[in-house]
DNA sequence: GTATCTCCATACGGTTGCGTATGGTTTAGC
DNA sequence: GCTAAACCATACGCAACCGTATGGAGATAC
């Protein structure tokens, strides 16, 4: 994971990347400036240039992956034209798509909420996301006309369910969203995706 | 959390029950000998008595778990003497009931998720007590009288939103399990709880 | 009352990691 | 080409931890 384009000089943000994938692998412990710098071939000089100590990259990993985390889905929800139905069915194939190489290729949210056990700032990012990421769902729901006595619950519920088969991916190896896709259509009627 | 009862030897449950409490606070990584022993009162001689090393240990706190985890509340939900649609209510409101002292007050199953995404061993226990736990709830759909081809895929989703649920009620304090009743009264029609 | 087994404390060597200090190397300005 | 700034390697002191070795205390048997 050294830097592709010839450069000799890294950058935070390779350190920032580099801890995101620590985390994933391992847990927030496990992101430690000399394994890190080992792993990116560099050494501690460069770390302590750019990071004033271990919590400054931690600052960075939250930074980054809330930005990612807030805004990727949604805004490609939101910029895909469909119409609200559209944008649900659009929303729970894209959630129970594998997840995406943004960070290395493995599930960097539960090795998020997992940091968020232990860090109170982790804890507060996962917070945020989860708030906007609930209001962003009844929005759709109530964008496609559900019923505002349905809208909370539901989103709950959906949100809920996207959330732990993103955990349950990571050991059983089934596809289970058949079973929402279903409680969407039962919602709508039979119409959509 | 020295032994209450007077004893001054601890034995091989201590420091396991201890392990656990140390794998919730702070993952796997934070589970090491010498912290260990200085939170119980002891020293590493007593951990090397009762345990070959931190594999040792950590091999006896799965096995602790995955006991727990598999048949705890299934043995409850079926010792209720409920009827099935019953049983199925008595499962939900006990998913949705604030996690249990068992292993210190915290929540221990997603920090035991989590320590599977780094271990093959508590990744297989993880995903043998999915495994069962998804048995589980179909079976109750099914003896609730669900339509074979719902069984499966609504197994799925309330497993999933059951396992969504616990991971949000760590950063987010609102109960949403009101979507999850919903559900099942859809399923099964207005009955019940 | 001493022999033995169980359980634990203490002391030790070796490893890994943090953060700092300091000097060297590359890059850009001019 | 000289200078200044950005960037990085190396070396150091310090602390935490692992696993082992060894001795000793407490219980139990007889």
């Amino acid at each position: 994971m050294k830097p592709q384009d010839g450069r000799a000089r890294l950058g935070r943000e390779y350190w920032v990347k580099a801890g995101l994938r620590a985390l994933v692998d391992g847990g927030i412990l496990a992101v430690r400036v000399e394994p890190l710098a080992r792993e990116i071939g560099a050494t501690k000089g460069s770390f302590y240039w750019h990071f004033k100590d271990l919590a400054d990259l931690h600052q960075a990993m939250l930074e980054l992956w809330e930005e990612v985390a807030t805004h990727a889905i949604t805004r490609a929800v939101r910029a895909s034209g469909r119409d609200a139905r559209g944008q649900l069915d659009l929303l729970i194939a894209l959630a129970s798509a594998p997840p995406g190489p943004t960070f290395g290729g493995a599930a960097i949210e539960p090795a998020l909420r997992d940091w968020g056990r232990s860090d109170p700032r982790a804890r507060a990012a996962v917070e945020r996301v989860d708030r906007q990421r609930l209001a962003d769902v009844q929005g759709f729901l109530r964008d496609a006309g559900l019923a505002e006595a349905e809208v909370t619950p539901n989103a709950h519920l959906i949100y809920a369910a996207v959330i732990g088969f993103e955990t349950l991916r990571l050991t059983t190896a089934v596809d289970m969203h058949d079973g929402l896709r279903r409680l969407v259509s039962r919602l709508f009627g039979q119409g959509g995706g």
